[in-house]
DNA sequence: CTGAAAGCGCTAACAT
DNA sequence: ATGTTAGCGCTTTCAG
């Protein structure tokens, strides 16, 4: 291998006349464009091999316009900045469990494709339009954006700017977005079939924030399941996708109901947080109490008991995401599209 | 403001043609060049408003042969490969809590400069090849690095190529390559002194992979402390810094030493293994032993007792990469810093 | 203190 | 099928 250091790299220039021909050809064999004589295109790649040569990206970006890059933007915060430190703000969102197994499965597809994602927190209005801003300039192609929070604005404003974007999870309101999401019904039925299987006569439930559709469609997709198997009310308690909420709400829902002996919880954290207060209620589980979570995150593997819990393919579903977001930096002016993943069921300790 | 697309943006030459000058002038208004009349500046800063213009990258790049951004690298597996599916291997970097601290920290500091990490993951040889191709081509001007194994030969190659980088982690063999570290053995000292002082007279300690600088430090720090509080011997267990590896370890520690009354965990996850064993085996913690961990994630709130832990102020070191980092690139001729920050004791249920 | 002009390395018409 | 040529938008000598 060469040891040219950067400064001094071979250029397009030194290649062709390595290799005898224009920069024309040479530039054609390396972006792989036909009409080039298989004799030349050999001649060519010795001379690249021979002269160590690698495309300086920005000339290319430069007249091509495009970055052949995308970013990663983590959204935050509503409308409104919230009163946290900034350090506090920030660790909420890459502490989600979450953020781990999308940042793996946007990277897993990216990099077979010499790609990598830009990483952008998005979690105050100076951060948004500073993502906006830097989409616009083209210092990248496109964005993959996760959105913590429900109405996060940042997702419209990027696709206003005609910038190319794939959300994570069906916006909050019908918007010509491309997203990739789960089947949340079926993954609540799941646990339903599940929880009514064991024998479970008294189940309950901790929802999910209300305000965000995946919750919303988590809650209706168990409580239709439940009906249908014979049990119409399903006493609620709502969470806010935290382990101390979940604590709170199983607290409140035994107190409601004493003889409750199956939970399904709308996440992991708020299942473990769950099996925390029954515990220190004395409450067996899975003996007397059957628990089932949602995600299949590290907390479900974490917990002890093991959490049962609906797995959501987090790292496939990141992986889709980039796809989509690459098709249509190629087809910008294809529709949106949507791609839905199914959930499954993992069974371990806790039901 | 400005509607314009990503296509006909406005360019230097538009700018300077709004405020009357010359491109030079322009661009040195907007790289903060002195030697240019105060009037003209205004005038200049006026024309950039009025017409929305934002530099382009690319052709900046092209001349200063500078990327502006750097890479966020976390490189997993040593010199072989691992037999873990692709998927399993990156979920196992990602989903280590330290990630998103790091994350947060490193994009904490850049995100105010203007500028986003480029995130890569080096868990294979081929991706270490395409990590260090991709600085040497200088799509970015350096790295910081994290190293979830001990002999990760990434820091060391990328030196070697002449590429700024800056790890998290004194290096396990001395090399010349700036790095950011936690002053483990005073942290381990803190547990010492805290379990001692809660009254402790059969201590246990659970270790990390001794072939880490940071577990060995930890273990000798604590060892050290407790011989000068009159306990030479301490009874010992190495995990791997997994949960299911304290479990383990605690369990062989329970046999070995049935009275124990306080146990030092090397890490938090290590800790809340031994939490549940603990529990398991009907010891009341804190009442019957006392537990601390190190490092105060996420897992250290999440445990129930929450874990009275060693705090490592992750965030703060990764920004702190970032500056040095940064200072680096500026000044590629610097020798080699170290900056080792101060832990501190956070006390929580556990002890 | 400001302007003119020369590229940085590459791609994409347009010729041939 | 290959070569010639004209920039992409910016920084940076070098003159003035």
């Amino acid at each position: 291998m060469s040891d040219k250091a950067v400064s001094g790299s071979p250029t397009l220039e030194d290649v062709a006349r390595a290799a005898g021909v224009s920069r024309a050809t040479v530039s054609r064999v390396i972006n792989g464009i036909r009409n080039v004589d298989p004799a030349i295109q050999d001649l060519v790649r010795r001379a690249v091999e021979a002269t160590g040569y690698v495309p300086n990206r920005a000339a290319r970006s430069l007249v091509t316009r495009r970055a052949d890059s995308i970013a990663l933007v983590l959204s935050g915060a509503g409308d409104d900045e919230r009163d946290l430190a900034p350090d506090e703000a920030e660790g909420d969102v890459f502490t989600d469990p979450f953020f781990g197994r999308i940042a793996s499965g946007v990277v897993g597809f990216l990099r077979p494709r010499g790609m990598h994602p830009v990483l952008m927190l998005a979690d105050s209005a100076d951060a948004r339009q500073q993502v906006v801003t830097h989409l616009r300039q083209g210092h990248t192609d496109g964005a993959v954006v996760v959105s913590t929070h429900a109405k996060d604005p940042l997702p419209e404003r990027l696709a206003a700017a005609r910038v190319p974007v794939v959300r994570f999870a069906r916006p909050p309101r019908p918007m010509p977005v491309s997203y990739v999401d789960l089947a949340h019904q079926d993954g609540a039925r799941l646990a339903a079939d599940h929880l009514v299987a064991r024998g479970c006569r008294h189940v309950v439930t901790i929802a999910g924030p209300l305000d965000v559709p995946a919750s919303q469609d988590r809650l209706t997709g168990f409580r239709d399941a439940m009906a249908r198997h014979g049990h119409p009310y399903v006493p609620t308690a709502e969470g806010n996708f935290t382990q101390d909420s979940g604590e709170r709400a199983m607290a409140r829902l035994l107190a409601q109901e004493p003889a409750l002996d199956g939970v399904f919880a709308a996440n992991d954290l708020m299942a473990a947080g769950a099996l925390h207060v029954l515990r220190e209620q004395g409450r067996d589980v899975p003996g007397q109490v059957a628990v089932v979570g949602f995600d299949d995150s590290s907390a479900a593997r974490a917990s002890r008991p093991a959490l049962t819990t609906v797995r959501q393919p987090v790292e496939d579903m990141a992986g889709e995401m980039a796809r989509l977001l690459l098709d249509r930096i190629a087809a910008p002016e294809g529709r949106p599209t949507s791609v839905i993943f199914d959930p499954s069921l993992v069974v371990r300790r806790s039901a």
